[in-house]
DNA sequence: GCCATATGTAAAGGTCGCTTTACAAAACGA
DNA sequence: TCGTTTTGTAAAGCGACCTTTACATATGGC
């Protein structure tokens, strides 16, 4: 699954910490997920589509093979 | 987290079992998602909605608190 | 009544998602 | 150069997601 989150999170400006703070969710979760070492829950990948006023499909993007 | 999965289910006159066969899951587990006992992976989300033609938003549909 | 199908649930077990604490390294400004 | 901020990573722990096996119940057709 790959996503856009640096990208989003970097036209804002944004440090990692911050979007943790909007997101409600440790730094270190911002880290692994835009590093790609895990998928966000479903209720995590709704709140940062909410947050980045952008539908899940256009921030997430399943593997080929699913 | 709510879903429509029983609904598009039913829509097509499909078993539990006819629909995790679909999705390469068990039958518990589709079972589950029905139920609401647990909401599903982000990748399995995606493929719901792939299976069922729609936006995974207009499949789930967060609680209210997030 | 019988048999098959469909649904609900339980228990045990493995991996994933997220946390907290902690440390190291890179980047940046003054 | 020094201090601050930012990013990357690790380890331990906990609950969520999903599996397999198994059993119970309900429904419907014959």
């Amino acid at each position: 699954m790959n996503n856009r989150i640096q990208e989003l999170r970097q036209l804002r400006n944004w440090s990692q910490a911050d979007l943790a703070a909007h997101l409600q969710v440790s730094r270190q979760t911002v880290n692994a997920l835009e590093r790609g070492r895990y998928d966000p829950s479903l209720p995590l990948a709704f709140s940062i589509a909410r947050l980045f006023g952008l539908p899940i499909e256009q921030i997430f993007q399943p593997d080929q093979d699913r």
